[in-house]
DNA sequence: AGCAGTACCTGGTTGC
DNA sequence: TGCAACCAGGTACTGC
């Protein structure tokens, strides 16, 4: 289920195997992932990659003709590998560079993308996202919202929907999706349920330091793997055995000993402890 | 415009 | 045991 931590994960583990490497050929097993993969992709074809970066949850692979964009899904994985490695199922593309090795995606569910963005061009993909939660004095500068306690209480204002989807919404602010927008809320206090009108401005700051405190922390763990997920050395990622309420419903809280509950949140649970979120 | 609901997809798990 | 139903969930789409 890669959200943020996963996608900068992955973003640290290839920028050293990708940077100045060129491609040498680009193999697509399939037109379509998500969507159908352009044909523009092939502009890539004899670039050398000057830059890897990642934005909100996509993955943007930079060259001189233009930038892939990827985007992981909910099963999408990219790994470094050398160029024999055979094909596995659900392999769907392949970036050959020119030192026998390979980035190979595969997505088994086929929620993620590849699309591509012309130099100097913003993809359609990237225009409505929201501001990065944990960001540089560089970005700062760059975006002109800012993600901080302020901000997130004046979008907030008026809005009826659920506390836990307004911040998964990627409008709000990128990255965050369900399972440490459930780590997050606990830490914060706050219940899912509760309509983002109604959190106040000191649950708004906690909500800030909290999202950006365990997003940082997942990236130090190298992410979170349920099922799937690995970072492009094949690692899995540590930060499952320090979560506190996401897939503990009817467990004990770490904090408190209450049992955990799910609320249903449309066709999504959501898990929460009952004592220490108001 | 905001919001709830639905579809997309496959593999693992659950239930009969 | 075998097979169907269900669930996971990021995001765009639909319709109110």
């Amino acid at each position: 289920v890669p959200e943020l931590p996963e996608v900068e994960t992955t973003c640290l583990g290839l920028s050293p195997h990708l940077l100045g490497r060129k491609i040498t050929r680009i193999i697509r097993r399939r037109k379509d992932l998500r969507w159908p993969i352009p044909d523009a992709v092939e502009l890539l074809l004899n670039q050398r990659i000057e830059a890897l970066s990642r934005r909100a949850k996509y993955l943007l692979l930079q060259a001189e003709s233009g930038s892939a964009i990827w985007h992981l899904g909910m099963s999408g994985n990219l790994r470094i590998l050398s160029a024999d490695t055979p094909i596995k199922t659900h392999d769907h593309v392949d970036f050959v560079l020119d030192n026998q090795t390979l980035l190979r995606f595969n997505d088994p569910r086929r929620f993620g993308c590849l699309m591509f963005q012309h130099p100097g061009e913003t993809h359609v993909l990237l225009k409505d996202l929201g501001p990065e939660p944990i960001a540089t004095a560089s970005l700062r500068d760059q975006q002109a919202l800012f993600f901080d306690a302020d901000y997130l209480f004046r979008r907030s204002r008026k809005r009826s929907q659920a506390v836990k989807h307004f911040l998964m919404d990627q409008a709000t602010v990128v990255g965050v999706g369900n399972i440490y927008v459930a780590e997050s809320l606990f830490q914060a206090g706050v219940r899912p349920t509760r309509p983002a009108g109604k959190i106040t401005r000191a649950e708004c700051a906690k909500l800030v330091k909290a999202i950006q405190e365990i997003l940082q922390f997942a990236i130090t763990r190298g992410g979170t793997t349920l099922r799937d997920f690995l970072a492009p050395d094949g690692a899995p990622g540590y930060f499952e055995q320090e979560l506190f309420v996401y897939g503990r419903a009817g467990l004990g809280c770490k904090n408190c000993k209450s049992i955990l509950q799910a609320a249903d949140l449309g066709t999504r649970q959501s898990h929460f402890c009952p004592r220490c979120q108001k």
